[in-house]
DNA sequence: ATAGGAATATACCGATCGGTATAGTCTATT
DNA sequence: AATAGACTATACCGATCGGTATATTCCTAT
């Protein structure tokens, strides 16, 4: 019934800090959302910075748990899990809770180079693109890794083009996008190659 | 030789801002920063927030122009410029000083729906996408408006993701996809219409 | 019944926040 | 030389920050 009042504290930080921010969610408030007080809060958390920690650990489990959840239950063969990605991500931005990716948001508002939350942060999204070149690799395409690398800057792009502002149909382009991408990276069109910026620079 | 006080103070935000982040910077370290103190910031500002809007209405100038220029200076004809830009892109993401987009950072530090910050934001990259546009619908695209926000996207991704883990190569990959989407809205390939993901579902 | 640990209530700490009040310094114009 | 206005220096305001000390209540296990 009742929750451990560690995770009932977890569960307080983590929708206020995704829903304010981090540091506009004070301790204090964290503790009278979760219906007890400070001292609790300090005594299963060393300190903010490690509920911060924990919140985008048990986000990233979540999330991805969530997500491969719900991909699976909207496809079934790998090409079709590939495009169930850019639905899923649609319906979840749709939703009017949704502010953007937490971890994005974490690692705006934690600049420092080492700081942890970046480290944090930047292995979700390893572990994201994994899940995406997994899928591409089960597709036959001819290099998962850079068709994973493209298909997820299409969805953080529509990610955050949603964040700042609502309904203007990030999540539709971004698939038609893949739709594109996928194919071209399945069955090779050889005469597109045609396309060079400036001849002399070319990297 | 010496700058206008109010833009000397407001340099000095902008790059304490941008650094560090926004409600990670006092007032009382801008004014140190600007060699002047509070009681000057506040004749010339009503309020941090206030600020906060001029710094991100510059940006917004600043950016675009500089933007718009490194594209002049790297390409003549639309459809290279429109390369370019993802060029100006990597190496803008290259210089030690990135710390990704300013405005998707400001809109993370303020999420609350109706915020000025966000507007502000918001307007950025229409700005910048009606920019993206002009190019795609000048290159013959079919489909200029959907062309230019999956561009967009990319780019939005490449930067948020380089943000959290820098040289990933984000750039190149994002310029990569930009190619095969750029050549596909301008020609059309009409048999790569045989993916559907559900055909029962579809939206 | 009672002891012990878990949780609460509350007051407090020093530091910093955004913002202001007041007095003094500097320089340019007359 | 005097005056005006821009700028500085500094102290202060109430509020809030992250974090702690202390004492009390509550529940459970023996």
């Amino acid at each position: 019934m009742s929750l451990n009042l560690q995770e009932k504290i977890l569960r307080a930080a983590s929708e206020l800090f995704y829903s304010q921010g981090i540091r506009a969610t004070g301790v204090e408030a964290i503790a009278k959302a979760a219906n007890t007080t400070k001292m609790s809060l300090y005594k299963y958390f060393m300190s903010k910075d490690d509920l911060v920690l924990a919140f985008l650990r048990k986000r990233d489990e979540d999330f991805r748990g969530w997500f491969v959840d719900q991909v699976d239950g909207k496809a079934d063969t790998p090409k079709a899990k590939l495009l169930a990605v850019f639905d899923v991500i649609g319906e979840w931005m749709a939703i009017p809770e949704f502010r953007g990716c937490a971890f994005i948001n974490a690692a705006a508002e934690f600049p420092l180079a080492g700081n942890p939350v970046l480290q944090v942060s930047a292995e979700f999204y390893d572990h994201f693109r994994r899940y995406i070149a997994d899928l591409a690799e089960q597709c036959g395409s001819k290099s998962p890794e850079s068709l994973a690398l493209q298909l997820s800057l299409l969805l953080e792009g529509a990610i955050v083009s949603e964040q700042m502002k609502r309904h203007s149909g990030s999540a539709e382009q971004a698939k038609q996008a893949a739709i594109i991408l996928i194919e071209h990276s399945i069955i090779d069109i050889p005469d597109t190659s045609l396309l060079t910026s400036n001849p002399g620079e070319q990297q």
